[in-house]
DNA sequence: GTCATTTATCATGC
DNA sequence: GCATGATAAATGAC
C-alpha cells in the first residue's frame, strides 16, 4: 500500500501536464503587466498560484521558463505581449 | 551513457594568467552546463546518503575519482540538499489532502 | 552555508 | 515537430 503511494507520488512529478486555458491566462497577465519586473514577490507567488490552482513551486517555475525564452526570442512573443497589453489597459479602463 | 563530451579536463579557461592586470573585459563567460554520467551521480548520491554535509577531504577525493573539480562537487551537494528539502516539501503537500484512498 | 535565479537539458503533450 | 512544464548544473546575493 505504502508502496503503491510512493510510486504514485513518483510518477506525479515527472509526469507533466499543462495547465489550464485560465491558469496561463493568469500567469500571462501578471507576466506582460509586470514586463519591466518581471520577478513577483513571495506573497505575489503564494496569490497567483491560489488563483491558478498550482503550486507555487510550479508558478517559480512558469516564471523562470517564461522570462528566458522570453528574452531569449520577443519577436515571437510579441502578439502575444500586445494581447495581454490590450486585455490590462481593457479592464482598467472600466 | 553520457560520455565525450564534458568529462574529463574541459573546465574553465580561468586558470593561468590573469588575476589582475590584464584590464575590463572578463565577460567571464558562464560554464555550460554539463550533464553528470550515470556513474558520476551514483557516486555523488553514494556519498550524500552517508553524510549530507561533506567534508573537505572526501570532496577532493571524490572530485578526483570522478574527474570534476573540487568546486562542482561542493555545488552538486549544496543542490542536492535543496532538491531534498524540495521533495520533503511536496510530499507532505501531495499526501496532505489525500485521504489515503 | 541557504536560496532564488539563470541556462541548458530532459520528458511529455499534442 | 515544437510548445511546455520540470529538473539538473552553475552563478550570485546574502
Amino acid at each position: 500500500a505504502v508502496m503503491i503511494l510512493r510510486s504514485r507520488f513518483l510518477d506525479a512529478r515527472r509526469k507533466r501536464r499543462n495547465f489550464s486555458k485560465q491558469a496561463t491566462e493568469v500567469l500571462n497577465e501578471y507576466f506582460y503587466s509586470h514586463l519591466s519586473n518581471p520577478y513577483p514577490s513571495e506573497e505575489a507567488k503564494e496569490e497567483l498560484a491560489k488563483q491558478c490552482g498550482i503550486t507555487v513551486s510550479q508558478v517559480s517555475n512558469w516564471f523562470g521558463n517564461k522570462r528566458i525564452r522570453y528574452k531569449k526570442n520577443i519577436g515571437k512573443f510579441q502578439e502575444e505581449a500586445n494581447l495581454y497589453a490590450m486585455k490590462t489597459a481593457l479592464g482598467a479602463r472600466q | 551513457t553520457n560520455s565525450g563530451s564534458c568529462t574529463s579536463s574541459s573546465a574553465t579557461t580561468k586558470d593561468g594568467n590573469a588575476s589582475k592586470s590584464s584590464h575590463s573585459s572578463a565577460p567571464r563567460t558562464r560554464k555550460k552546463r554539463c550533464p553528470y554520467s550515470k556513474f558520476q551521480i551514483r557516486e555523488l548520491e553514494r556519498e550524500f546518503f552517508f553524510n549530507v554535509y561533506i567534508n573537505k577531504e572526501k570532496r577532493l577525493q571524490l572530485s578526483r575519482m570522478l574527474n570534476l573539480t573540487d568546486r562542482q562537487v561542493k555545488i552538486w551537494f549544496q543542490n542536492r540538499r535543496m532538491k531534498e528539502k524540495k521533495l520533503s516539501r511536496d510530499r507532505l503537500q501531495y499526501f496532505s489532502g489525500n485521504p489515503l484512498l
